[in-house]
DNA sequence: CGCCTCATCTTGACAATGGACAGATGTGGC
DNA sequence: GCCACATCTGTCCATTGTCAAGATGAGGCG
């Protein structure tokens, strides 16, 4: 009757738990985050089509899990580029923009996955601590650059720049690159995007 | 074998192709965009469900035609906006940005299926030529704003303004509500994210 | 060591889906 | 009046997600 939610050691397979996400993380590679199967995943990892319930008792869960991690490593990519860079406030919310949109850049169809809630378990409190910690950082960092700003108008300097960046994220791993692009590289429509985005955000007055 | 009540039009069903991309709409907005299912947009429809093949091919057609009508529908509404606004160049870029995100709020499923390139048939060119239209209206008028503009530094801004309109529109219809609005209302957190980013599309200087 | 509990995994079944096909049925051209 | 053809129906098939029941092996306890 106790359903133990972590599985303590390995059994017949190694660690099917890690075998399927990284199953997941292929086949939403190759064709689309949904266009993910729990049957081919399951053949991926070289078991049988209703391995995965025990572990995370059915696709919306095996799902969930998936982007769970993304946000957790989303998260992430951002504290790590904060940490090498200046602790000015425009450094580290410069930081925290390439961390984003370079975790979204590496991992393209994790990255939409995280974002398709009718594919997710919304009410997956592992799901929504990893979502709430992955934008953790930018607000951190724009909190600190901005100590007297009053709570309303940091919101809306938050809402920008979330706004902005997970656009040019989204808009990058949707297919829409040569709108984005045009005749530029995409590292520099990146870095302009994130510094415009930086400008707006840290400028004085409400 | 259940009696259906046909409707007496010219042909079998007086319009189906309408008929079932109203479906899709219907479909899309209760159960979410990934969920739409063919049979029961027949269903809804009051056809068998290889009703859709004449018209639409396959189901990627028939969502693809649902997207389509939707970028022609979402570059109509920045039309209208910007003809009811002054002619200046920030009242303009404001008014396509109110009718960019009005569009999205007012038909969210749609909005989301329309960025969902898995679903859609990439190579389609009624959808291309809706999809350039749909965002011609704001690169005119930001081209029009910064006439002195370089042609890179004008495309970082028209990224810039894209991103921040679209991730807006985007977190909002993909239920990060609670995260974009705060204690605020809805439109405030918009009207704010809008007028920021006409203030940074259409700084002076490079 | 022997056994026993239980999580893990397999097999088989089921309803629902998308697509393909042959055939019925109405529409408009001749 | 008659025929070519687009439209629509019913049926079949492979695939999917989920459930139920059984096999398998790990680790605890005597």
């Amino acid at each position: 009757m106790t359903v133990r939610q972590k599985p303590r050691g390995r059994f017949h397979h190694g660690d099917l738990r890690r075998a399927l996400l990284d199953a997941v993380a292929e086949a939403a590679l190759e064709h689309g985050p949904e266009a993910v199967t729990l049957r081919d995943c399951a053949r991926r990892a070289g078991v049988a089509h209703s391995a995965a319930a025990p572990h995370f008792g059915d696709k919306r869960g095996l799902l969930t899990a998936f982007a769970t991690e993304g946000f957790e490593r989303l998260g992430a990519a951002q504290e790590a580029a904060m940490a090498t860079a200046p602790r000015t406030a425009s450094a580290q919310l410069t930081a925290s923009g390439r961390g984003y949109i370079g975790f979204a850049r590496a991992n393209p169809a994790h990255f939409r996955l995280m974002f398709r809630e009718a594919l997710l378990d919304g009410t997956d409190p592992a799901l929504n601590a990893a979502r709430e910690g992955a934008w953790a950082p930018l607000e951190r960092s724009l909190r600190a650059g901005l100590p007297r700003l009053g709570e309303p108008a940091l919101h809306q300097r938050l809402v920008l720049a979330w706004s902005a960046v997970h656009g040019f994220a989204t808009l990058e791993s949707e297919g829409a690159q040569h709108i984005l692009h045009g005749a530029e590289s995409a590292d520099a429509a990146a870095e302009a995007c994130i510094a415009a985005v930086v400008r707006a955000a840290l400028r004085r007055g409400d």
